[in-house]
RNA sequence: GCCCGGGUGGCGAAAUUGGUAGACGCAAGGGACUUAAAAUCCCUCGGUGGCAACACCGUGCCGGUUCGAAUCCGGCCCCGGGCACCA
């Protein structure tokens, strides 16, 4: 063994190792518990980032210790390489997407190679692949026939100098990124899959996800946003026909002033034929981004249609006015406002002078709420709402939905925030949507012979938006059902439709003949999934949608795809994230010529818990080499004075119980970071501090050194997880035969951490006074006369009473005076 | 705006179920070794006072519950993630 410690040498005999005795192939084995740990497959932009290193170490820790559990282990990787930047990249650089996409995942790959992640490669998948994307086509023609998909108009955003859809990335201030010309709304067809009638199925099964943060399932539930309410039909005076609205709070239908329908509604364009004004404000309205965050952070704004709403209840006319805060999206895209009982609509009628009308009063006393600043929005009693008037909240919610059904105005329904997922993307870099149009069959799926409908890769990119909409080779065939002229879709799937199944092909990615085998049923579901926070919904929730379609279409059981998942934090510099727009990124190709791959994984773990955002530090990479370093010239030092017995447990001084008990307590919190808390950063700590106290133990007897030998092993094997090619080093440098990769992971020896004494702290009142070494078998009275009597816990006690006295077992005592 | 997180020394953090605040590491200061430097090793390291023992203060801010609160509750401030065409 070197006396240092030489990553470069060291790192690349491990990595020879693991790929020639093909250590990370797996295939199926039902007489073996398997464990499917995957990490979100990266978007092949260039070079790897510290973000992907730190998603990928995670998982490669959690996968080798797994393996050291003797389970079945797979952890595949693969490119998910369609998306915009390649799109942007080949106008930039006059590179086609293909091929700036190819030669980034070879970079890539070599690099995720260098850092020693133990990937099963034979099961790589890039979804620019054909391969990959037929089966999506496939899976998309299967639900079209099952009726899952449909198609209808949508608002994209429109660049009119560009003549192109912009993503909302690519729209700054209201303005292309390229052209600088203000963004307009546009409604083209577009494809959608019917998430929504997975939406209570989704919500669901929200709960059985134990293993998945709590947050997570939060953000999902609150997507989803199911809400019981009441659709009821509102009539327009003079006119033959109604106006549904949708809300949540009947009990406050008594206070309704007005009525408030989206921009885009029907009723609004037509009351715009004679009135300008209203012409003017639904076009000023198209001229927003199609964003969420923009449309709730809008002045709000509206115009009175003239028309007038005749109230279900009470007959009376109120205004109709079409205001931006209306989404036509949401509901029935038209509400009722009250604006005594709805902050929204409060401020709104202020600003228009439109009537308030009171009509619940709090619940808890028969005080009014002051309504001069703010609406009183929480439940209550209702007051002036005729025969509903004295009724809760609760009660006037069943009995106005009562009285609405009965005289045929309205009716319960459950609504949902969630909205069905738009597919559609006029981008050339994507899947594309297997679909043909004909003038007399309408949209027709390609036939599976037919499949896949190949991207054609030899293009030229341009600002004005997919090459496919000008190549005549492409759109022109023929129709399947009637072989007359026909045309091809030109539009490409959204990304996420990828990203979406990739979890289930891992399992049989060479699988010609068909999207999915019997393999799928063996790995899946996912046991750990690991990848950033910020795709805590739509991603996961796509996803989740994904499997329950596949299990539909019988191609593999589970109901929901990832068991366990962990979400990691962002990594920082200067307290924001690492991107190339800020320029603050760090290059760990950099780091790993320098220092080797082990200290960029074991800084990676040590810096912060994963779920915590990271702060990049130049100086504490340094430390993580330090320790290493450290760890090295110890295990060295032990081997270079001859081999090392076994220690004989009963015959062991004091000092060389102590350092068993170390060694073992070290060993149990280490096993419970690691497999149950996933605190990689403690479990580091607590070898770190374990090799310190080593450092501090010399002692050359047979039994000293037998100890000291244990230690070492333990060390390794503990972070093997986390720094794989230095242990693996180290553990041959041990003696040992067996390569560390296929070691099991120890078990603690429960008797090595009996001890006869335990330090307690005194408190006098709360407050630290004092500490004391005590039998751990000492009773209650014996204790309390100890303690009363030390010096420091006297001086503080004086003579006064005790009015209690707390003991909390092994830790700490409480005198309360 | 809405939903979800976070805020602890000079810095990254630890404190696992309400029980010793600051483990471990970085930076800094001092010392050893060296002709010198680097590397390495040892010591100090939240603030104030004190020779020391020790005392008081201290986990974004204000208030509460408790023998005891970084941790639980109420209100506020700041920072971050997501908001459906970035991935």
């Amino acid at each position: 063994m070197d006396s240092s410690y030489q990553p470069e040498q060291i790192e690349a005999t491990a990595r020879e190792f693991w790929e020639t005795g093909q250590t990370f192939r797996v295939s199926e084995d039902p007489d073996r518990e398997k464990y499917y740990c995957l990490s979100m497959f990266p978007y092949p932009s260039g070079r790897l980032h510290m973000g992907h290193v730190r998603n990928y170490t995670i998982g490669d820790v959690i996968s080798r210790y797994q393996r050291m559990q003797g389970r079945n282990v797979l952890q595949p990787m693969g490119w998910d390489a369609f998306g915009l930047p390649a799109e942007n990249a080949a106008i930039q650089n006059k590179v086609p997407p293909a091929k700036w996409t190819r030669e980034n995942i070879d970079y890539m790959r070599n690099q995720l190679k260098q850092l020693g992640f133990g990937y099963d490669w034979d099961r790589e998948i890039a979804t620019c692949d054909p391969e990959y994307y037929r089966w999506e086509q496939w899976f998309f023609t299967r639900l079209f026939e099952r009726g899952v998909v449909y198609k209808k108009t949508a608002v994209v955003n429109w660049d009119p100098v560009d003549q192109t859809v912009l993503a909302n990335e690519q729209v700054i201030d209201g303005k292309g990124w390229r052209s600088g010309a203000p963004v307009e709304r546009r409604e083209i067809p577009q494809w959608f899959l019917k998430i929504t009638d997975y939406a209570d199925e989704l919500l669901a099964d929200i709960d059985t996800l134990d293993g998945w943060p709590e947050q997570v399932r939060t953000m999902q539930r609150n997507w989803i946003g199911r809400s019981e309410g009441i659709e009821m039909r509102f009539g327009i005076s003079g006119r033959d026909e109604t106006l549904p609205i949708y809300t949540t709070r009947p009990d406050t239908v008594m206070g309704v002033t007005f009525v408030a329908v989206a921009p885009e509604h029907a009723l609004a364009a037509d009351a715009a034929a004679g009135n300008p004004a209203l012409q003017a404000f639904i076009d000023e309205c198209r001229n927003t981004r199609v964003a969420e965050a923009d449309m709730a952070t809008l002045e709000k704004k509206g115009i009175d249609t003239g028309l007038k709403a005749v109230h279900p209840i009470s007959g009376d006319e109120v205004p109709v006015w079409a205001a931006n805060f209306v989404l036509m999206e949401y509901g029935a895209g038209a509400v009722m406002a009250v604006p005594a009982h709805d902050q929204r609509d409060y401020e709104f009628a202020q600003q228009n002078g439109i009537a308030i009308t009171r009509v619940i009063r709090p619940a808890d006393n028969s005080q009014e709420a002051d309504l001069s600043r703010a609406a009183f929005t929480d439940k209550g009693v209702l007051q002036d709402s005729g025969e509903f008037s004295g009724l809760t909240s609760a009660q006037a919610f069943d009995a106005i939905a009562d009285w609405l059904e009965r005289e045929g105005r309205g009716a319960r329904q459950v609504n949902f925030r969630l909205r069905d997922w738009g597919v559609s993307r006029q981008r050339y870099w994507g899947c594309p949507i297997p679909i043909i149009n004909c003038p007399d069959c309408g949209a027709v799926p390609v036939p599976e012979a037919d499949l896949p409908v190949i991207l054609p890769t030899e293009v030229e990119i341009d600002a004005t938006g997919s090459p496919l909409k000008k190549m005549a080779a492409f759109i022109e065939t023929r129709c399947p059902q009637c072989d007359g002229k026909a045309e091809r879709e030109t539009d490409t799937f959204d990304t996420f439709f990828e990203s979406s199944w990739y979890f289930a092909r891992y399992t049989c990615a060479d699988q010609d003949d068909g999207m999915l085998d019997e393999r799928a049923n063996y790995w899946l579901p996912v046991d750990q999934y690991i990848g950033g926070i910020e795709h805590a919904v739509l991603h996961l929730l796509y996803a989740r949608f994904f499997n329950k379609l596949m299990r539909d279409e019988g191609l593999l059981e589970a109901d929901e795809p990832f068991n366990c998942l962990l979400t990691q934090g962002m990594v920082l510099k200067d307290g924001t994230k690492m991107s190339k727009s800020k320029g603050n990124t760090v290059d760990p190709q950099g780091l790993i010529d320098r220092y080797g791959a082990d200290t960029v994984r074991l800084f990676t773990m040590f810096a912060a818990p994963p779920e915590q955002s990271l702060e990049w530090s130049d100086s504490a990479v340094e430390g993580a080499s330090r320790f290493l370093k450290r760890l090295w010239k110890q295990v060295h030092a032990h081997v270079a004075s001859g081999a090392a017995g076994e220690p004989d447990v009963n015959a062991l001084s004091d000092a060389q119980k102590a350092i068993r008990c170390s060694v073992h307590g070290t060993l149990a919190k280490v096993s419970d970071d690691i497999g149950r808390r996933y605190t990689f950063n403690t479990a580091i700590a607590a070898n770190m501090e374990l090799l310190n106290e080593l450092n501090r133990f010399s002692d050359d007897s047979a039994q000293g050194r037998a100890v000291m030998q244990e230690a070492l092993e333990m060390v390794v094997l503990m972070l093997s997880p986390v720094v794989p090619h230095i242990t693996h080093a180290l553990w041959s440098a041990l003696g040992k035969q067996e390569a560390v990769v296929n070691c099991r992971w120890p078990a603690v020896d429960e008797s090595a951490l009996v001890q006869a004494a335990v330090n307690l702290v005194i408190q006098v009142n709360g407050k630290v006074r004092g500490r004391i070494d005590v039998p751990v078998e000492i009773g209650k009275d014996a204790l309390q006369d100890l303690v009363i009597n030390e010096s420091n816990v006297q001086k503080h006690v004086q003579g006064k009473p005790v009015k209690k006295f707390i003991i909390v077992p092994g830790k700490l005592v409480n005198i309360v005076v």
